[in-house]
DNA sequence: CAGCACACTCACCCCGAGGTAACCACCCAC
DNA sequence: GTGGGTGGTTACCTCGGGGTGAGTGTGCTG
């Protein structure tokens, strides 16, 4: 999270930015809207994110309601990640903002350099 | 600016979180939105932001192409902050995170305290 | 003359998100 | 017994976003 002002939000909005609001958070929730995935699953899907990191943004996406653990008592253990419904309307909800992002910060980057 | 991967975005959705992820990015967004607004009207309608950081996520929205400043060159200075076209549309693709906020996060935190 | 408003800039500090690396317990394959 | 894969935890460190407060130059007001 990058924020976190406690219950003292503005509106709708600074609130959901501080759910989505971790470095890999919203990669995380792309990455959970096409199927389920075990920790070392989004291990792989995103390249460079450490264990400890990883372990810890699940941790509050899970605590923010956007994200359900399963932990399977096998061996070797299990644990699956999936969205909650929340998880899959705020994916939705998000889904304009990386149109936008496409449309108009990815062609200024080729243009920059 | 939470993350800042210059150049190396896996989609959209990140770049566009990397123009919005300062603190007070989308509230001044929101507040433009509403109309253009001078420096000090602004620092008004966010209550808690300082001058120097304040300037500073001007000066990145600038940058990125959402926010046009404007400057009168009279005394006492005269400057002017409003959104671009770019900018419009990214206020448009945030309503929906803003009101999956309101439904799903503000409530939470009535019920936790 | 003092003080304030304008729209900043500059120097300094702090804290916490995120990175690094080691360690854990358990089991399987070689 | 050594290495790898399972899903983590822990301690330590870095870096920079953001906060604080002072300075800037001009002009109006009290």
């Amino acid at each position: 999270m990058v924020v976190r002002r406690p219950g003292s939000y503005v509106c709708g909005l600074d609130a959901a930015m501080d759910v989505v609001g971790g470095k890999w958070k919203v990669l995380i929730l792309w990455a959970l809207a096409e199927r389920s995935c075990r920790f070392g699953e989004l291990r792989r899907l995103l390249p460079g994110v450490s264990e400890k990191v990883l372990a810890a943004q699940l941790r509050e996406l899970e605590g923010d309601g956007v994200v359900v653990r399963e932990v399977y008592d096998e061996v070797p253990p299990r644990v699956v990640y999936s969205l909650t419904e929340a998880g899959v309307l705020l994916n939705g909800a998000l889904a304009p903002l990386g149109v936008w992002g496409k449309e108009f910060v990815l062609p200024r980057l080729r243009e920059v350099g």
